[in-house]
DNA sequence: AATGAATGAGCCTTCATTCAT
DNA sequence: CATGAATGAAGGCTCATTCAT
């Protein structure tokens, strides 16, 4: 990517940030077009590729931004160091939603980054993700998987309540905007109820 | 669609409906290339249009044909009216592998048609797959909700569940085929774990 | 490329050939834009990449059968094994003059396959112009060098004349299509000419 | 143009005439890019438009320099008025090498003037190289043809020395750099040859 | 019925040109 | 005066769709 695009305005920098992730992240690599960025940032078609090269290299940098921003907040909101599997969750899932206040569609990027399916961009995909899985498998360091019921094994949980969680969150931005509240209102619920069945 | 489709041979029916269906639930309706199906289904391009007019009228053949026939095949199995939450889960997600021997893609194609994203598609696939969300209700009609844990609702239980089995089936197609007999054992193991914990 | 492509009807393909061959030889690789050959050959874009993937292919198919099928008739009109130097060349020249009754550029392709300066082509060029100059070098094999004048030597000899010849052939082109008949008349006065300064 | 680029300093307007005339020599106009120019040249893209409205008046204004500053330095170099066809020649082709001290591309520029193919600009090469080629035929108005064998016309020689001269020069920049020595030498060598054989 | 040659709209990308700073 | 951010038309290429055979 053109370094010069950290100088232009805060402002038009999210525009495009947040114009590429909302395509990316609602259509996927292969079928998010130039022309639906151009509408939706209203920036037009060339300035992409001034900034960013090719679609590869803006998919790179817009899911690499994503990434890191995330982080960066979790850094911060998990320093409490919680111990309860869904508490840990909970505050993960309340950053997400908390970045989504400026980035609208960077929880639903995250989700779309694990599910890439084209071949083209798979690999990139799954690269720039890893500093995210990281960050979580850190943050579980501190649960104690005994606490769980001894029916439940902490991978079936894991699965279970990851795919719910994309369920959720993709039920979220159904009519193309995010519902954070209702999001986090709904994982609230869903939790509470896990909770009372899963531990020991 | 033309309806002389089915005075051809039962064989290259099955031959252009698993084709389809191939590639239309591996990749989306978008992404989906008449090219792909004529290489796999090894029929020509033009004799797709002369039955199905266009690419979403395929999409809406194969997707009501998938769903019609999984109905059927529900419609026997799940005559003995079983009570058991797990147990009607298990009977449908069976049925699912049972129509695989045939139509090796029609389980994810259901999925498929649940997550599709597609504008230009979506009323459509949401259309087709409603017989189906009918049949899976009208199975679970026998069920009582009381049996479940007072901490633990059917609607909650619903929504983790599917997307669950979402994941473990998407999981099961990962390379290209699909392994039913891993399938129905993690479905298993994943009941297994769910009975214990979510009942009264 | 796809050999379906001599399936076509001979008129189709030399049509699509000469129109190739015309936009080539006349800008260049880099230059000669699809739009150009849709024009010129009255076949639309798509085509072209259904016989010849890109734009790259189509100009290895075009280069090797020009040099391919001028080396052809070479082989018939070099038989008598002149050695004469102007002899062997005139028959050349009159060669390519011949197979510009059915593909007008090619003797330009061949001169323009010599000239071309794009990287991403130039050893293409180079690679397919090759055994066209395989040729010329077998029928100079003939011709005995003490022939000359001891004021001559061969090699500015060849260099002075291969840039004449295409100066002449260039200017025989002038007007966008080849006056056959005023380049021979030309070259065989620069023959003439020659013929009688530089023999000892 | 803009006549305030002549009150930039020397130096950067040589700067811009000689990275215009460097891209457009090496690449002829239409693959001559603004890029290229801003890389090659240092100066920002805005400046060239500034200075020359756009990329036509650019050449239009490096190519009659070119040939200015070439009859300039021609006036001088001829005064002597020489008569012998190979020394007024050498003449000319000397000075061209002594212009390419500051402008080291414009002898090819003169020739990829005359070379031009590019529909949109060619009327505009053919006019700008003009006034050389009156200066180069006032040069010969000292020459007597009767010197000449009678075998030899001066059309002809004019026709093949110019070729050949054309080819010389191409290969003298072929590393991207003008070989000055190298280019007299062959030069030299070859007007040695012609010299023997074409006088009576 | 069946084929696949043929078409052209649409997508990614390049590049001359404009314009705010 | 100078810069380079911004634009959009044009080029290479893909792919749903049409149509002659």
């Amino acid at each position: 990517m053109n370094d010069k695009f950290f100088d232009l305005k805060k402002e038009k920098q999210d525009k495009m940030i947040n114009g590429a992730m909302q395509v990316f992240a609602c259509k996927g690599y292969k079928n998010a077009s130039t022309d639906d960025m151009v509408k939706v940032a209203g920036v037009s078609k060339g300035l992409w590729f001034h900034y960013f090269v090719n679609k590869m290299g803006l998919y790179s940098f817009v899911s690499d931004y994503c990434v890191k921003y995330l982080n960066m907040e979790l850094q911060v909101n998990l320093m409490s160091k919680p111990s309860d599997y869904f508490d840990i969750l909970y505050i993960i899932e309340n950053t997400k939603v908390q970045i989504s206040k400026i980035y609208p569609f960077a929880p639903l990027m995250i989700q779309s980054m694990l599910d890439e399916k084209d071949e083209e961009i798979i690999s990139v995909a799954k690269d720039m993700i890893e500093p995210y899985k990281d960050k979580v498998r850190e943050a579980f360091e501190n649960f104690n998987e005994s606490e769980l019921s001894s029916d439940v094994s902490k991978d079936m949980l894991d699965m279970t309540v990851g795919y719910t969680l994309k369920g959720i969150m993709e039920k979220a931005y159904n009519n193309g905007v995010f519902d954070a509240e209702n999001y986090l209102s709904e994982v609230k619920a869903y939790f509470d109820m896990m909770r009372k069945i899963v531990y020991a």
